[in-house]
RNA sequence: GGAGGCGUCGCCUAGUCCGGUCUAUGGCGCCCGCCUGCUAAGCGGGUUUGGGGCUACAACCCCAUCGAGGGUUCAAAUCCCUCCGCCUCCGCCA
């Protein structure tokens, strides 16, 4: 979730990063009252609480008479604590979930509007001409025998494939492609958990306005992650890192399970975008004195190299704590970006937590490798 | 899945049996000051985190915080329940 801090001190930067998505500012206008309700609750519990210790250490002193009283007093004064407090738990829900409905603020340089909105920043070689019908993916995939659509559908269903010889060849020498490039660039190799408790999973916003796309372990409080993302943003939680060390860099793989919940049938031809995959992705942990996000390069095993962007830590100190961290504005693409050329920098809501590349490059599907 | 042990403010640790002067003890480390050719030692003070009030984003005051969440009670580190994590052992392991 955005900045409590933010929403009070520059309620019209939020209004305005609204406005930008094409949203409402009235969500706005609700966590502000949200947050005053809250803290004359606040106020109001801690006020009886208060009275109710004062009275407590009286108590053991007194004798008698006196001490019937007191503890008469107090039994009622604990009532009216219990209710106070219950209010103030009430009123601080109502402000979570207000400020829960706010999605990141957008990045200073992301345009506004939609999908069709971008803003070509650079483009980086021609695109291929043929002078011949190009085969798509699906064509090449069953002729190389590397990809198996049929018996996914069978297996899994539909968007499931099987990856086959050279296929499954590619898929294990894109990864070690992108593995190779991280170490190069003095990145540590992990292998992550493709299961995750609940913080891990909020705390990389996947709960708020992208819960759809999760899939969740039924009967157990875990979730899959759609990204290593999740897991290496939580690995550092609850951690003080000497700055010293900073940044920390890891180049993750994991399984990545997404919903992709209301793409069904949009321009996939079946792979892109597909439910299970596997990603190596990088991220580095580093000192955030000012607000603004610092970045990350993200690997794609797929097809295709991509970079992202991430804000490890909402820390307003040069203390880099990451627990909990979320990023706080969009991504901006720097390198490899995809053949179109193309720069999305303001990914949708459906897409907000994860990185850009991800959702807007779909239709690039011819390997690099 | 089962049995046992453990979890205290950076680290170690006292306190938990028997609820209230616990405002959580002491040591180490760290910070500030004093002293001192320099350093070390010594002496004095400070040092959890989060939230709120008041403000000058200070000082100060208040609330919460003893793995987490409930409960009992006028009152919980302390009693009860559930959960989580770590350790030891047993079981399972396509």
């Amino acid at each position: 979730m955005i900045d409590p801090r933010v929403l009070r001190d520059e309620p019209d930067r939020v209004r305005a990063a609204q406005a930008k998505r094409g949203l409402s500012g009235d969500v706005v206008d609700r966590a502000l009252s949200a947050d005053a309700a809250r803290r004359t609750a606040i106020v109001a519990f801690e006020a009886k609480r208060a009275e109710q210790k004062q009275l407590g250490k009286l108590i053991p002193k007194a004798q008698g008479e006196e001490k019937q009283a007191l503890l008469a007093q107090t039994k009622t004064l604990a009532a009216e604590v219990k209710q106070a407090e219950a209010a103030q738990v009430a009123a601080e829900e109502e402000w979570q979930s207000a400020l829960m409905s706010i999605p990141n603020i957008a990045a200073d340089e992301a345009p506004a509007g939609g999908e069709d909105d971008y803003t070509v920043i650079e483009t980086v070689g021609t695109p291929a001409e043929f002078d011949f019908e190009p085969r798509d993916h699906i064509e090449l995939g069953k002729i190389l025998g590397a990809i198996d659509i049929e018996r996914g559908a069978k297996v899994s269903g539909s968007r499931f494939y099987f990856l086959t010889g050279v296929g499954a060849e590619l898929e294990f020498a894109l990864i070690n492609l992108a593995n190779e490039t991280a170490r190069e660039h003095g990145f540590t190799q992990v292998i992550a958990p493709s299961m995750v408790k609940p913080r891990a999973m909020d705390g990389t916003g996947f709960l708020g306005q992208a819960a759809d796309d999760v899939y969740r372990i039924e009967g157990q409080d875990m979730y899959l992650v759609g990204t290593s993302e999740v897991p290496m943003a939580a690995y550092h939680s609850d951690e003080i890192l000497d700055s010293a060390s900073l940044p920390l860099r890891y180049a993750a793989f994991s399984p990545c399970f997404r919903k992709e919940a209301g793409s069904h049938g949009k321009d996939t031809k079946g792979i892109i975008g597909c439910t299970g995959s596997t990603r190596s992705r990088c991220s580095s942990t580093r000192p955030s004195r000012s607000r603004t996000p610092s970045t990350s390069g993200c690997w794609r095993s797929r097809s295709r190299s991509s970079t992202s962007s991430s804000s490890p830590t909402r820390s307003s100190t040069p203390r880099p704590v990451t627990s909990g961290c979320r990023r706080s504005a969009s991504s901006t693409a720097r390198r490899g970006s995809p053949p179109r050329g193309s720069t999305a920098s303001s990914p949708p809501p459906r897409t907000a937590p994860s990185s850009s590349p991800d959702a807007s490059t779909s239709g690039a599907g011819s390997p690099r490798a």
